[in-house]
DNA sequence: GATTTCTTCTGGATCGATCAAGAACAGGGT
DNA sequence: ACCCTGTTCTTGATCGATCCAGAAGAAATC
């Protein structure tokens, strides 16, 4: 670990303020508080150190002593890879970027929480609070996160007293959906759904889990689907429904190959993301069943690939990076640190939730039930 | 800054040592070094910690100790909501982010470095090493990350003395991209180049800007094509070129509307990445002219992109993900660092340029030059 | 001229850990 | 009884900065 490196960073401020013959503190200065001392010593400083190949203070020494790391952390669920191809996730990471560039701060991202068996990385890393994005509840490594200490908001879920929490109303969502279909003269729905536990199940749906279901989400959006169904009358409790462990296209089309094998066919599917409602398209595609005539699909979230695909999707638009901008602008401005142009908002009191809104984005995927 | 927050990390080391009556180094090792005390005491030192709240050793103080910030650093020239949209630079995140899992390390993005004027982020962030992502060469950022003294890989651009480097062989490339349209008979060529400076230009092709280019990738690339040219006989220097600012799908179908509505209209393009090639793929369709009886036109990079277009497109591979796995690979085991695992394979010097393999990727956006 | 106020600079304490060297005590071998 | 080795724990130095209180001298106020 020494290479690709020209000035040898052995030098500290000390020796430097040996050399001139200043007090270490007035280097300091020099670089950090140029208003504390007279350009002509400043400029003796800052000369000496170009001759001495020294390139400023020590930042983690720095962050010591002044207790900020100048960065954000990102704690994912899954890998990186995984991330960046997960639209939802990687407009979430844009939305906490946009944040970081306007306060100059560095994006630290931590992946693969969720499978982590060791915490080191979360435990060991400076940064001035951490995001984390919706992880299971009894990850070790939320655990971990919370007991740093450090400022923590918490994305999506888990729901957590005292701890901060932006997100958005999945059970409006979710009833905005299914009342969509509902009204659409749909009564034979399915039900495709992220996972209920982190342990890679994919399946049938399966009411003990659900009973004991540890993502937040995916059981508030089902409440929503169902509560759209008692609203109208229709047997909520044993409607089809299929559980995907991962968010991906090809589990949706598995699941959707499922629910429309089932007799009497569903003639609208509810997915509680808009990649598994890809999925569920293409499974009718695979399938001979006409998306809208014979089909209607709903999503959630909006990603770019809602509106391209054919039929485009009807789905929940949620302000994805948004909700990364308001998370970290939350874990910035919280009351403890003023920063400079923080306070034009009221912010939310400690242990809130932020919930942001959603609404029902009508497209091609929907139309009304064909005839019984 | 401080919500969310139940600990109030006020605890120290010292002071758990304190209340234990034992010495901080012995809590210290208890975290740290688990061998070094009796499983008794140990369990003790645990279980007051939790008592006390107390997380775990503070990770900037060890920093400071030990020197090892358990994290890299990844400085990209653009926003982060840019590179994330780049499939080019995603790609190489999730090579960075693979070899960062394998290590157990954060990654820390810090992005827009080409336009940021102070370079705070980058002089105050904890890393271990830094990955600066094809940077132009006057970037003060590059000065300052190079000045910072840790280990430093460039991926890309530019070549510096001293510095290690992970790239690929752009002139092969490019002269198997030319070439391969020669052989198939074409004979006027146009030339679509991503930016020889990052000021922002975009244009048609100009010999002064060319000549004092910044961006090796492009220069490289373009000495390439004009190579292949010249093997064949052909006019190298007056071939049009159009310079796009940047490397996207909007600039490239500008760039491919403009030569194809020169006279003489070129029957074949070359581009220097395939999302400007998409572009003009973009730029032909919208002037009616067909691919690849009309016009052929080969790409640079190879992104999922490349294949799903209509017509598929002919282009010239780089392992993009290699590329980032290789870089953070080299910074983690380079001389210096006797890293568990490393030493498999044998390392390049310090200083080194690492090359990696281009292929050609022959598909349907390439035939034979119409007849004259 | 004495007092107050700035400006400019300094010394020592401090942030919170790890590390190197060594003390205290145990058991094993001869 | 003696030395050696090993385990377990402690002391004091150290990593490289920032911060606080204050000193020295110049300038301003009365």
């Amino acid at each position: 670990m020494d290479h690709g490196t020209r000035a040898r960073r052995r030098i500290t401020l000390q020796d430097l303020a040996g050399t001139l013959g200043v007090s270490k503190t007035t280097v300091s200065n020099a670089f950090s508080r140029p208003d504390q001392l007279s350009p002509e010593l400043r400029e003796r400083v800052m000369e000496a150190a170009r001759a001495a190949g020294y390139a400023g203070p020590n930042p983690v020494a720095r962050m010591l002593r002044t207790g900020r790391a100048v960065a954000l952390g990102l704690i994912l669920p899954e890998s990186l890879p995984f991330a960046l191809d997960d639209p939802t996730t990687s407009e979430l990471i844009r939305g906490i970027a946009d944040a970081c560039e306007e306060r100059r701060l560095g994006l630290l991202i931590v992946p693969g929480a969720t499978r982590a068996r060791d915490p080191r990385t979360i435990t060991d890393v400076a940064v001035d609070g951490f995001i984390a994005y919706s992880l299971p509840w009894e990850t070790p490594a939320l655990q971990h996160v919370l007991a740093r200490g450090e400022p923590v908001v918490i994305v999506d879920e888990p729901r957590i007293p005292g701890v901060a929490t932006v997100g958005v109303d999945d059970f409006a969502g979710a009833q905005l959906a299914a009342g969509h279909l509902i009204s659409l003269g749909h009564r034979r729905l399915g039900i495709v759904t992220s996972p209920f536990k982190p342990d890679g199940y994919t399946g049938r749906g399966d009411a003990a889990r659900i009973a004991s279901s540890t993502f937040d989400v995916a059981t508030r959006r089902l409440q929503g689907y169902r509560a759209a169904m008692a609203n109208a009358g229709l047997p909520a409790d044993d409607v089809p429904l299929y559980e995907c462990a991962l968010s991906d296209e090809e589990l949706g089309r598995q699941a959707g190959r499922d629910l429309l094998e089932r007799r009497p066919r569903p003639t609208a599917i509810l997915a509680m993301s808009d990649r598994l409602a890809l999925g569920v398209l293409a499974a009718a595609r695979d399938l001979e069943v006409a998306v809208p005539a014979e089909l209607s699909i709903v999503g959630f979230d909006d990603i770019p690939g809602a509106t391209t695909s054919r039929p485009s999707l009807t789905t929940v638009r949620q302000p994805l990076r948004l909700k990364g901008y308001a998370a970290a602008r939350y874990l910035l401005d919280a009351p403890g640190t003023p920063s400079p142009d923080a306070a034009s908002e009221p912010l939310p009191a400690d242990g809130d939730e932020i919930s942001l809104p959603v609404e029902l984005m009508i497209r091609r995927s929907t139309a009304g039930a064909p005839p019984a």
